[in-house]
RNA sequence: GCCGGGAUACUCAAGUGGUCUACGAGGUCAGACUGUAAAUCUGAUGCCUUCGGGCUUCCCAGGUUCGAAUCCUGGUCCCGGCA
């Protein structure tokens, strides 16, 4: 599949590194397009707080501002106000800034008004994400409110559209919320589909938490969704064998923070070790002169040793962070495209 | 040689009569990581344990005391100053 956006088109199925705040951590432009990402996916919350939507708009937009002239897709932040101790209602989420301590208070229209702002390809609806174990009343009320806030997300990105070629417009997504039920899940992909829009997200902690639960949530949904639009599974790729279970189960794009955070944490994405992964923190690598991945073609494989990332690890070197993002980032989508080719053959 | 200061766990370092297996930091080991409040966070770090607790530590040897890392005596070593 491939999905046209103001910045490009990108094939599917694909992988999205996240870089919440206009950035992913450690990396620049050209390493992003030298490991083969196509989109990358910013925070809507954190710069809604800072620098402020409406400066990255004088700025000349997020792909300006950022220098990355490939897609961006925002999540609403709904999630990160998850993790705030938010006052949900029907009207919107009141929540204090991490940053400050301030107060503040998004609607579906304001977080879909601030992802206009910000420029991104593609905007995600503010949704009220189901936590894990969440009750069978709690999941139905999230999944209405979200269905309720959807139509205004839509409503906001109208009027917005309208006044523009439809061509030059932003595209939003909405947001499947069914917590762990099949009915409820079943329900609000009906309610989604039906507003026609160009791309269809599900969401919620059954989503990424284990390869298994995502793979059934998607499952009890996917027949239900048009064969056409891309189906984004939110936060799914803790280890790079996720990915393929989720294309698997039918989804077309996934996100998440794992692949540069666990680089960060030293732990380094193998193909011969059990958890998929190697902890470069530990002292059997301090002479280790193999490459972090024998078959991996990242430059940090092509350039540099285990004893080497570990010493830098250790001193806690900021070259670290990036070589280790570069080379889990460079795995990932490795992983992607040789799935994709098995799959075309 | 004299005067003064010091010796605490893997390292640095706090503690100057009981609440001390001994603050804190680093190191080490283990664990966590989902639409990134994350170059972060958690736990362990004298020995043994039936997880109740038991035993042994603060340079060494004595001593005072109900009780000592802490006070006293002697010793060993290190540092500064003067010879």
């Amino acid at each position: 599949m491939l999905i046209t956006t103001l910045h490009g088109p990108v094939s599917t199925p694909v992988f999205m590194p996240v870089g919440t705040a206009a950035a992913v951590k450690s990396l620049s432009r050209q390493d992003l397009e030298q490991v083969g990402a196509q989109i990358i996916l910013a925070n809507n919350y954190h710069l809604y707080l800072r620098p402020g939507s409406h400066n990255i708009k004088r700025l000349g937009g997020i792909h300006k501002f950022m220098n990355w002239p490939h897609p961006i897709l925002t999540d609403s932040g709904g999630f990160q106000i998850q993790s705030l101790h938010p006052k949900i209602t029907n009207e919107g989420a009141e929540f204090k800034s991490h940053i400050d301590g301030s107060t503040h208070f998004l609607t579906p229209e304001t977080a879909t008004q601030s992802q206009l702002d910000i420029g991104s390809d593609i905007i995600m609806a503010f949704d009220h994400s189901i936590p894990k174990n969440a009750s069978y009343e709690y999941a139905k009320e999230a999944m209405s409110r979200t269905h309720l806030w959807l139509l205004r997300c839509i409503k906001t990105w109208k009027q917005h559209t309208s006044t523009l070629k439809l061509l030059h417009s932003p595209a939003l997504y909405g947001i499947i919320q069914g917590g762990e039920f099949p009915d409820l899940l079943r329900e609000s992909a009906k309610f989604v589909v039906a507003q026609d829009l160009p791309g269809i997200a599900i969401g919620g902690a059954v989503i990424g938490s284990n390869p298994r639960q995502t793979s059934e949530t998607i499952a009890a949904v996917r027949d239900l969704l048009p064969k056409n639009l891309p189906l984004y599974a939110m936060g799914v790729g803790t280890r790079p064998s996720d990915l393929i279970n989720v294309f698997k189960a039918g989804a077309n794009m996934c996100d998440c923070v794992a692949p540069t955070r666990l680089a960060r944490a030293g732990l380094l994405y193998n193909s011969e070790s059990k958890n998929e992964r190697i902890d470069i923190s530990k002292s059997q690598f301090k002479l280790d002169q193999n490459p972090v991945d024998s078959q991996c073609d990242c430059t940090t494989c092509r350039d540099y040793t285990r004893a080497y990332l570990h010493h830098l690890f250790k001193s806690r070197e900021l070259t670290y962070y990036r070589l280790a993002s570069i080379h889990n980032l460079r795995f990932t989508f490795k992983t992607v495209s040789i799935f994709t080719q098995t799959q075309a053959v």
